[in-house]
DNA sequence: TCCCAGGATCAAG
DNA sequence: CTTGATCATGGG
């Protein structure tokens, strides 16, 4: 991003304890492809109150006393009292989760001697809100049975093919996430043999088109209930448990939600069943009681310590 | 060639 | 409420 950008620091007070951007950024966790990483910068592209905005975090300093910095470009000339300044600032606030009470996780699960062995390595790491819902979904839908690498992949193809490619002002140009009425015409075959996302093409064209016609509507989720809005997640197709408390976690930002992959399974069943045999939905609902409205954070931390070869 | 990846689905027990 | 087979695709 050169001189056709903006810089703007994210004010301290916005940051609720310690941040470990880097581990936050690849730790693998949010509903959405991997965002692009060059040197210490992070950067996405969000479409911020009708804008599209292409934007790299940079955090100078250590995990507790650091900056934070945000550099933005758009597709027009930004003023110093734009409200696209605001936005970008609520924005990075939420996708971090910069509001989140990390001490208070650590002080109040500082005597389970599982978890509690991963706060020291990942002491900062923050869970991510995906910012749009639908691109959220679909995101997850593709996730099932596959690697970290091949779905992000996929994500990637499936905006490159189908999604709003937009200009930049210093010239560059991304693609944004395809809307639901550009999937929803789309021939299943068509879409697999392009983004090689494989038996999953089916569902989520069928997905598009049940939010295109109305007949499923992801704003009402915010209204309910975390077990209503599971139950209704439920009902679409190539949506299971895991996949439906994935959206509602790194989607929809419902902390409470503890998506059960095999990394969890395996993990949980060793620490804190001696190994036994604990089938998955068990295992979700052994997160959810112990952790509370902790159990995103419980189950991050316990997906990257698994992940990283530490358990 | 076989096994696995941030699983879902359906049929059977 | 559990287990087993099947589903594309690419990497190890």
């Amino acid at each position: 991003m050169n001189s056709q950008g903006f810089t703007l620091p994210i004010p301290k007070e916005l940051v609720n304890g310690p941040l470990n951007l880097t581990e936050t950024m690849l730790s693998g966790q949010t509903a959405e492809p991997e965002w692009i990483k060059e040197g210490a910068e992070f950067t996405e592209v969000e479409v911020l109150g009708g804008v599209p905005v292409k934007y790299g975090l940079v955090q100078v300093g250590d995990v507790d006393d650091f900056s934070l910095e945000a550099k933005a470009i758009t597709v027009r000339q930004i003023t110093p009292t734009d409200e696209i300044i605001g936005n970008l600032i609520d924005h990075v606030t939420r996708v971090l989760g910069l509001n989140d009470d990390l001490a208070l996780f650590y002080r109040e699960f500082a005597e389970d001697q599982v978890i509690s062995t991963t706060f020291r390595n990942l002491r900062g790491l923050r869970l991510m809100r995906g910012t749009e819902l639908f691109k959220a979904l679909i995101c997850s839908i593709l996730s099932q049975n596959n690697s970290v690498r091949l779905w992000n992949r996929s994500a990637r193809l499936l905006m490159k093919h189908y999604g709003r490619n937009v200009i930049f002002l210093d010239g560059s140009h991304e693609s944004l996430f395809p809307q639901p009425e550009t999937l929803a015409k789309l021939n299943p075959r068509e879409l697999r043999l392009k983004t090689s996302i494989g038996y999953r093409a089916k569902p989520v064209v069928t997905v598009s088109r049940m939010i295109v016609s109305g007949e499923f509507d992801l704003n009402k989720l915010a209204g309910e209930s975390y077990e209503n809005a599971k139950d209704m997640l439920l009902e679409l197709p190539g949506v299971g448990p895991k996949v439906a408390d994935c959206f509602l976690l790194y989607g929809a930002g419902r902390l409470e939600a503890a998506p059960v992959d095999v990394w969890i399974h395996r993990i949980v069943s060793k620490q804190y069943f001696g190994g036994g045999k604990v089938s998955r939905m068990k295992t979700a609902a052994f997160l959810r009681e112990r952790f509370h409205e902790w159990a995103g954070y419980a189950q991050l931390y316990l997906f990257d310590y698994a992940r990283t070869e530490k358990a």
